[in-house]
RNA sequence: UCCUCAGUAGCUCAGCUGGUUAGAGCGGCGGACUGUUAAUCCGUAGGUCGCAGGUUCGAUCCCGGCCUGGGGAGCCA
């Protein structure tokens, strides 16, 4: 019984004239009298090993019903290739269809298709380069990020998908509830008596692990959180979406500075890993959709990120003698023309914000001595904007419950995020990643439905 | 959610400033060609012009509505 080669593997291979067995999806046929080629990939990389059948050895009807699209498992010979294109071709003996694509009405062409006409055949989708590639650096991201983590001593830390809290501000959530919809249990109040539920209370999907993650770090010391979350905001942009993957470290005894240190040396070392270990696809997704992409991760890898202030931010557009759309003004936000200007026009290179104004930051970053501003941190990539968004926490107890009261804030809702400040409370720092955010950076993509493999956005949750 | 552009063949698009039978390239199908690389060449089929209305003798085309998609913005990661 022969066993099966990876298409990977075949064409590392020596072209021995050894007899191989391939499996994998038929890309494209080519035809002549006498002669058929067959490009055909498994996944297990980008490129095609080459299936040279002569007409005459093979059953007509089995030749026609292998078409783009197409299952097979072909036994032959692994030779030196006659044609330019490749190095390594099989000479097929026995030739095994598993499935049929009946071309008629099988969607892939041989041609080129629109990202928007693929994203409406998400199942299918997969079976293109361009999606063979980016899913492929997708696990393999994932994998670098898992790496890094444990190499560094960290603890990967599963925090709750369900959650009983609905303090992150973070955005509007989804709720979880088995409460018949059609008939909704009523409290005297008028509202749901969500003591009816199956958890007794109201519960939501979670917007972020954050919280959680401090917990785990205030005795584990470094962990990170790797998962989905979910937000019911109805964004509607290249960059947003309802159920996305976020990561998560969180640090005991790390500052600022020090967080802001493992974010970049984070960035960097998933940027080379993919530089040596994703290479093919790179350099397809270089060719086809963006240009700069691989000298733009190079430059990004090879080049520290600009640290400034808010302050200083604010002071640099200001003085940038250009109209805004927005006003530039200590304690506004920044926008995206401002983040756009400072990253891609000032610096030329990513920047770190650090130390903005505790008004428009969340409750939980360490306030400054400057009784104005707050130890956060926002990473911002050219193109994409903010990548990661971070600060040192506030581990002082009464600081913590002040704020919490200032901003209108349910205290009750956070007596477990309290009691680690009471009880052995120590400076930590941590920050969050958008997976996907990352994955649009990696692959030069421009839509993040188009890095993750089935997105879910307002309206839309297909397969 | 706001602004903006678009929706015509399986795909990518052209067309009609209202008028008989709506076009192209690619893909499909048939044929030719002993080694092709998104092969090439010849032939051929394929349409509810996004949906439901309105104006009109007549609407794919004009008008308002709705749906879907792209881009930009907000919210954010």
């Amino acid at each position: 019984m022969m066993k099966r080669t990876k298409v990977k593997e075949l064409l590392a291979a020596a072209p021995a004239g050894t007899d191989v067995m391939v499996k994998g999806w038929v890309r494209t046929k080519r035809d002549s009298k006498g002669i058929i080629f067959l490009a055909v990939n498994d996944g297990s990389t980008i490129n095609n090993i080459q299936v040279v059948a002569e007409a005459a050895k093979f059953d007509t009807g089995l030749l026609k019903d292998i078409n783009t699209g197409a299952s097979v498992a072909v036994k032959g010979r692994l030779v030196e290739s006659h044609g330019k294109g490749q190095r390594v071709e099989i000479q097929a003996a026995e030739i095994i269809l598993y499935g049929k694509a009946d071309p008629e009405v099988y969607p892939l062409q041989k041609k080129g298709h629109t990202l928007e006409f693929l994203r409406e055949i998400a199942h299918l989708r997969f079976r293109t380069n361009t999606f063979g590639a980016v899913f492929r650096m997708r696990h393999a991201m994932a994998f670098a990020i898992h790496k890094y983590f444990n190499d560094k001593g960290f603890c990967y830390l599963h925090t709750p998908i369900i959650t009983g809290s609905d303090c992150e501000g973070a955005g509007e959530m989804f709720h979880v509830t088995t409460l018949d919809l059609n008939n909704i249990p009523k409290n005297p109040a008028g509202g749901a008596d969500f003591s009816k539920d199956f958890f007794a209370k109201e519960t939501n999907l979670t917007v972020s692990g954050q919280l959680e993650g401090e917990l785990g770090a205030l005795a584990l010391g470094e962990i990170y959180t790797f998962g989905p979350t979910f937000r019911a905001e109805n964004s509607n942009t290249p960059r947003h979406l309802a159920e996305f993957w976020m990561i998560e470290p969180e640090m005991a005894f790390y500052d600022i500075t020090d967080n802001m240190d493992l974010a970049e040396d984070f960035l960097k070392y998933l940027i080379n890993y993919a530089l040596e270990n994703c290479r093919d696809d790179l350099d397809f997704l270089t060719s086809m959709y963006d240009k700069g992409l691989i000298d733009r991760l190079k430059f990004v890898l090879d080049n520290p990120f600009e640290r400034i202030t808010y302050t200083t931010a604010v002071k640099i557009l200001e003085d940038a003698g250009r109209k805004w759309e927005f006003p530039v003004e200590w304690g506004r936000d920044l926008q995206a023309e401002h983040e756009r200007y400072l990253v891609e026009v000032h610096y030329k290179r990513p920047v770190i914000i650090t130390d903005y104004p505790k008004a428009i930051k969340a409750f939980y970053m360490k306030q400054n001595e400057d009784g104005k501003t707050v130890k956060a941190m926002d990473v911002l990539f050219p193109g994409i904007g903010e990548v990661i968004g971070g600060s040192q926490r506030e581990e002082d107890y009464d600081k913590l419950l002040n704020r919490i009261r200032e901003l209108g804030l349910k205290e009750k809702d956070f007596w477990w995020y309290l009691e680690t400040r009471k009880f052995g409370t120590a400076p930590h720092s941590g920050f969050g990643l958008g997976f996907e955010r990352l994955m649009l950076f990696m692959t030069g993509m421009s839509n993040i439905r188009d890095v993750i493999p089935f997105p879910r956005t307002p309206r839309n949750a297909e397969f």
